[in-house]
DNA sequence: TCTAAAATTTAGTTTAACCTAAATTATTTT
DNA sequence: AAAATAATTTAGGTTAAACTAAATTTTAGA
């Protein structure tokens, strides 16, 4: 049999999934910031994930990782996990978008297959968690995703909000109050090249937002 | 603040309170049996617990050990979480009574009391779990059970089953099929001194109980 | 290109929770 | 009451996953 999976190189390799996707460097510092974890404890585990048999994770000294065949499968499995439980949670217990990401990190690592098959059939297999994140598949394939960023937007042009790439529950509760959720429809008025500001018509609000926020949201032009 | 309750120190306390409970003494070889860990670890384990601020188990060397008041509350509290998740899992995602318990086992220590006081709400505060074991209450008391075991009832006397105290699947399925479930009416037929056999009217059909089984399974008298 | 800063790794500890083997204490039997 | 057996504890490891401090390598700036 492979390597246990534990939770700690669970979260590893979800998080190295993550950077990875994301066009990021799955470096020791960066891995380090992410799981909040100091850099050594990162070079350790990594040598350990490289090592094992199979080997989870692809490791030259000093290049960040990236994942195999086999990391990668068992990181869409924690992701799967991760998503259904957070759509579950709000579908069945009444979690709002900012409560549910806390409580999936914890469950995710503990549910057995069965558990998670339950859940996907009780909902219908549904694609997207509640921050429109795209689910892996039942036999971990992820689906391609076609948003863009909001921040490439620019005066005049259209879309529908796909997903918030966000954990934060402060951000997610502003961005609730301003309608910022997927399925939204906003359009750009303004653009400012100086600090990147987007000013939206988000439904009959016009608001201004940074590029920390824009950045986060993903949209698809209409 | 208290001793972080790792899972492991969960599933001392619970096994500690469950040996307690039923009139067992919480010894370092029992404690060792229930919960598969070698003896030496447990008596480690239990020196912890006694010396944990606040202690969470009174420690007599060679005497077992016994819970304090904070340890009470501990294990009345993950064992909440297994009942609820037991009932829950029974409930909203079909699983039978002879799977629930291996995917609560896990689950328990993880989720949230916010998870714990949805659920409980979701289904109305129930007072028993599938198997008819009474849920600890919200603020930590246990109700008192009123039920006694099978294999004290003779011919003649009725009874109803209020509980199954089990968690091996195939007992479970073996008991199910038998109608032996929580609420099932039944009739001593017949009792031999020799084996302690009881003869049992459940429903329509008649069987023999040997004392591994009627020691499980516990009645109120009608 | 050399050097300073940043990123990464090495070396050596720590903590939690387990283990086996051996020693000790308690209990039961003759 | 002594001897045998059973229960428990002591002693000394192991493994997983973290840590800090120091050394090294890489990258970037003057």
């Amino acid at each position: 049999m492979g390597t246990a999976l534990t939770i700690s190189i669970q979260d590893y390799l979800k998080n190295i999934y993550d950077l990875t996707e994301s066009g990021e460097n799955a470096s020791t510092n960066a891995l380090a910031a992410k799981l909040k974890i100091s850099a050594p404890s990162v070079t350790g585990m990594i040598k350990k994930l490289s090592t094992a048999k199979p080997p989870l994770v692809e490791y030259q000294k000093h290049q960040g990782v990236t994942l195999t065949k086999h990391g990668k499968r068992a990181a869409l499995e924690v992701i799967r996990h991760h998503r259904l439980l957070e759509m579950w949670l709000v579908q069945t217990l009444g979690y709002s978008w900012d409560e549910v990401h806390e409580e999936a990190e914890r469950l995710e690592h503990v549910i057995s297959e069965d558990f998670e098959r339950r859940i996907a059939a009780a909902m219908g297999h549904p694609e997207r968690d509640p921050h429109g994140e795209l689910i892996p598949t039942e036999d971990l394939e992820m689906p391609v995703d076609e948003s863009t960023p909001l921040s490439a937007l620019r005066p005049g042009q259209t879309a529908a909000i796909q997903r918030v790439k966000a954990s934060d529950p402060k951000l997610l509760r502003h961005l609730e109050e301003l309608s910022l959720v997927p399925g939204a429809q906003i359009e750009v008025k303004d653009y400012s090249s100086f600090d990147h500001n987007l000013t939206i018509k988000a439904g009959k609000k016009v608001i201004v937002l940074g590029l920390n926020i824009t950045s986060k949201i993903f949209i698809e032009e209409s």
